[in-house]
DNA sequence: AGAGTCTTGCTGGAGCTTTTACAGGCCGTA
DNA sequence: TACGGCCTGTAAAAGCTCCAGCAAGACTCT
């Protein structure tokens, strides 16, 4: 059961950080927005001026981008203490992708002016937010990592490894991704198709490598897996 | 000859916010560590652990990472006034590529305890920092946009643009990428091979899209490349 | 100028993925 | 209960990439 060490690391450190930046932004005494958003509901869309950030608390969110004309990538699956959003300091920016709620989302936002206060006036505050930008950052890095084997079985390899580690449930000693994923979605996150995902998920049960029940996936070969994936 | 605007906006933004933060850590009296780097020269390898600040100067730099066994993919090619590294406010963070310089590089280095007390002393540091990994966090995305089409010729499509826009050299209303480039380096950044690269830069040429002289790119018709590289 | 190295160009076959098409299962709703 | 919609499972054809190998051209260093 060799999970990444790094990233477990950086899931508890990101819960961490997320949770005392609301806090410290709270006793401060600074306003922010928090709403729910139901599933399917738009927390953004792409090309709008982004000027605020945003924590997920609760719920699952992704972010995605449509490429290749009709097909559209999942960049990102989110779930609590994420941020997202771009808050563009200097100069505007515009929002890369389209947010979106998968569950019912709890989401606060902090929009870029308090967040400017809230550094000048305590610098705790700028540290927890590179910290969390140097997250986003890994998470990136690891979405890249995915995409650079062309094969789906490697592609879905390096994938699965890193849900688990973000929607994981522990028991026994294998690890449940839990998260109801259609091939589809899949599909979506490695940039592929759902034909491609059904034939490799189906060889990888006939390798005993995970188990499949109700959409939800459970790595029973940890080391096979990333084996497979590629060093 | 329409540059996306975001993109050409960024790479001014990332000039100025680079230029003023050194600025402003030098105006502080914090030392910086400054090196000259050969070609070929590491500047830190995938694994080490990261808590420092890099600011490449000048020359060009490239980080890179090993995949699928034994290929190398390059991640981001960076050039004056780019930042790189994992500084790790929080906890502790290995560096999750290789640096090297690809012309002689002169590079700042600010060492994680610098940073943290400039932070403190002036949020305005706080700030040019927390752009810069915003800026980072865009090239990343841009990677990725790179990266999801699977055709080599689409993926050159989307990279031949940034890396105008980067390296870019305006002259007569065409850009002319002002690197030496080889098939094998071009291959390395879209993650395909040297023999796909080839086929598709002498389609591109033939179809009058591109000009190459002495592995210099130059892009004669920006407007039917970004066609081809999907909206 | 010459030798050696790197780069480019081209090929054919093997391997995956994509595309298209179709059938059966599951589920929520009318 | 019946219907429609979404999800899964297969299959065949077409397309593109990858691999291995080879030859000519360009460049560099001595």
């Amino acid at each position: 059961m060799d999970v990444d060490p790094s990233l477990s690391e950086y899931t508890e450190l990101q819960e961490q950080e997320s949770r005392s930046l609301l806090r410290l932004i709270e006793e401060m005494g600074i306003a922010t927005a928090d709403r729910t958003y139901r599933p399917g509901d738009a927390v953004y869309r792409q090309g709008e001026y982004g000027d605020a950030l945003y924590v997920l608390v609760s719920g699952v969110l992704k972010l995605f981008r449509p490429y290749s004309g009709s097909k559209e990538a999942t960049l990102r699956l989110l779930t609590s203490w994420d941020i997202f959003g771009h808050l563009a300091f200097a100069g505007e920016a515009r929002q890369r992708a389209y947010a979106e709620a998968v569950t019912e989302c709890r989401v606060t936002k902090i929009p870029k002016v308090f967040v400017e206060r809230a550094v000048r006036q305590e610098p705790r505050v700028a540290f927890k937010i590179m910290t969390l930008l140097e997250l986003r950052l890994v998470q990136y890095e690891e979405l890249v990592k995915c995409l650079l084997p062309r094969e789906t079985e490697v592609r879905l390899a390096n994938l699965l490894p890193i849900l688990a580690q973000k929607f994981g449930d522990r028991q026994d000693g294998v690890v449940t991704i839990d998260l109801r994923l259609t091939h589809q979605d899949l599909a979506a996150m490695v940039a592929s198709t759902r034909e491609s995902v059904t034939k490799v998920l189906n060889e990888m049960r006939n390798r005993d490598l995970i188990e499949v029940d109700a959409g939800r996936i459970t790595l029973k070969d940890w080391r096979a897996l990333v084996k497979l994936s590629g060093p």
